[in-house]
DNA sequence: AATTTATGTCAATATGGCTGACCTAAATTA
DNA sequence: TAATTTAGGTCAGCCATATTGACATAAATT
C-alpha cells in the first residue's frame, strides 16, 4: 500500500468517436474493471452455493423466481437468454429439492408458474445478502450519490432494446414486494 | 416507451448496516443491473468470437496477454483464477493458430513469456473496440464525470485485498503502451 | 377439427472449468 | 556438487453448463 498514482483515468475522456474518424482508443480501465468487479461479485454466492452442490445457474434461476413470484417458464428463458433444455435440468433440481414449486396457471392451465418455497426464499435472500454486503461496502466508500450514479451507468450499458424490459421487470418486482408496515 | 416511474432507486440508501442490527434490505436494483449489464457487455465479443471457433476463455487470455506483453504464465493464472490445465488448452490453441507466441525468459529460462502476435493484437483490439463502443455509448448518455464515477464504483466492488494488484496491473499496462507521438 | 402455444424430455455435442498424477528443465539452496 | 524447489507442460478423467434437434403432451386458439 504505497504508490498510488493510478487514481485518475489514464485514457482521454470517451467520446462517441474521434474527430478524425479513427476509432477511439480502447477504454482499457473500464473494460478490465468490469471483468474484475464482476468476477468478485459472483464469487461470494458461488462459494456459498458450493456447499449445496448448486452452481451459478441455480442461483440465477432461484434469484429471478424469488423476485418475480408466479413468473412463467418462458419469461425466465427470455431473461436468462438460455434454452429451455438448459433451464430444464437446473429447474428440475431446484424443484426436486424443494426450493421452487410449480403451480398450474389459473387462466391458462398450460403454464407452470414458478414460486420460491420458504426454503427457496431463504436461500435466495441469503445470497442476495452476500451481494448486498459487497455493494454496500463499495457504496459506503463513495459519496451518497454513488448508488444513483452506478445505477445510471449500468442501465446505460444494457442493450438499448432490452433496457425497457429490464427496468420494468425491476420496477414490477419492487412493487410486488410487501413494504414493511 | 411510456411509463417511466422507475428512474429513482426503489431501495432506501445503502448503509453499512441498519441501526437495528438487522441486515439491510437487498439492493435489488444494482444486483440485477450488474447481471444484465455484464451479460450484454460480454455478448458483443462472444458473438464476434463465434466466427473464429473461439470462446470467452480465449478472449480473456488474449486480452491480458495483449495488454501485458511478456507476462508470465503464472501471472495469467493468478489474474484469471483458473488452473494451469484449464489455461493450457486454450493457450495451446491460441499459440497453434498464431495469435500468441511464447519466448524463453532472458533471466529465467524456465519462463515462457507470452506475447500477442500482430494477428493476435489485431483480434484483441477488435474485441476491445466492440466493448469500447458499448462503454462509449453508455458514457455519452451520461455526464462528463460518468467515466470517473463508474471507475470508482467498479474499483470499490473488487475484493479489497485484490484491489491493489488490479490497479497496478492496469497502470503498468497503460504505461507500457506507446503513447502516440 | 385443426393448429398453435407452453412446457417437458431424450439424445448428442461443445466448452470451460476441475482434480490428480506425473514429467522436464532450470534455478535455487544446502 | 547434490538435493530441492520452481516454472511450466501434459495426460486422463470428471463435472457443470450450455447448445441443437427431434419429439411428446396437454391446453388454448382459430
Amino acid at each position: 500500500m504505497a504508490d498510488l498514482n493510478y487514481t485518475t483515468p489514464p485514457n482521454r475522456p470517451a467520446t462517441a468517436e474521434n474527430p478524425a474518424g479513427r476509432p477511439d482508443d480502447p477504454i482499457w480501465d473500464l473494460i478490465e474493471l468490469l471483468f474484475f468487479a464482476y468476477r468478485d461479485f459472483v464469487s461470494d454466492p458461488d462459494d456459498a452455493l458450493a456447499k449445496f452442490a448448486f452452481g451459478r445457474a441455480h442461483h440465477r434461476v432461484l434469484h429471478f423466481v424469488n423476485r418475480n413470484p408466479g413468473m412463467k417458464v418462458a419469461d425466465l428463458l427470455v431473461i436468462l437468454k438460455i434454452t429451455k433444455q438448459s433451464l430444464g435440468r437446473v429447474l428440475k433440481q431446484l424443484v426436486d429439492q424443494g426450493y421452487i414449486v410449480q403451480k398450474e396457471g389459473a387462466n391458462d392451465r398450460r403454464q407452470r408458474l414458478l414460486y420460491a418455497t420458504p426454503k427457496g426464499e431463504a436461500l435466495a435472500m441469503k445470497l442476495a445478502g452476500l451481494q448486498t454486503a459487497r455493494i454496500s461496502r463499495a457504496l459506503s466508500e463513495l459519496g451518497p450519490a454513488a448508488h444513483e450514479q452506478a445505477r445510471r451507468f449500468l442501465i446505460a450499458m444494457i442493450d438499448t432494446d432490452g433496457r425497457d424490459g429490464v427496468l420494468q421487470s425491476i420496477a414490477r418486482a419492487d412493487q410486488a414486494r410487501k413494504p414493511k408496515p
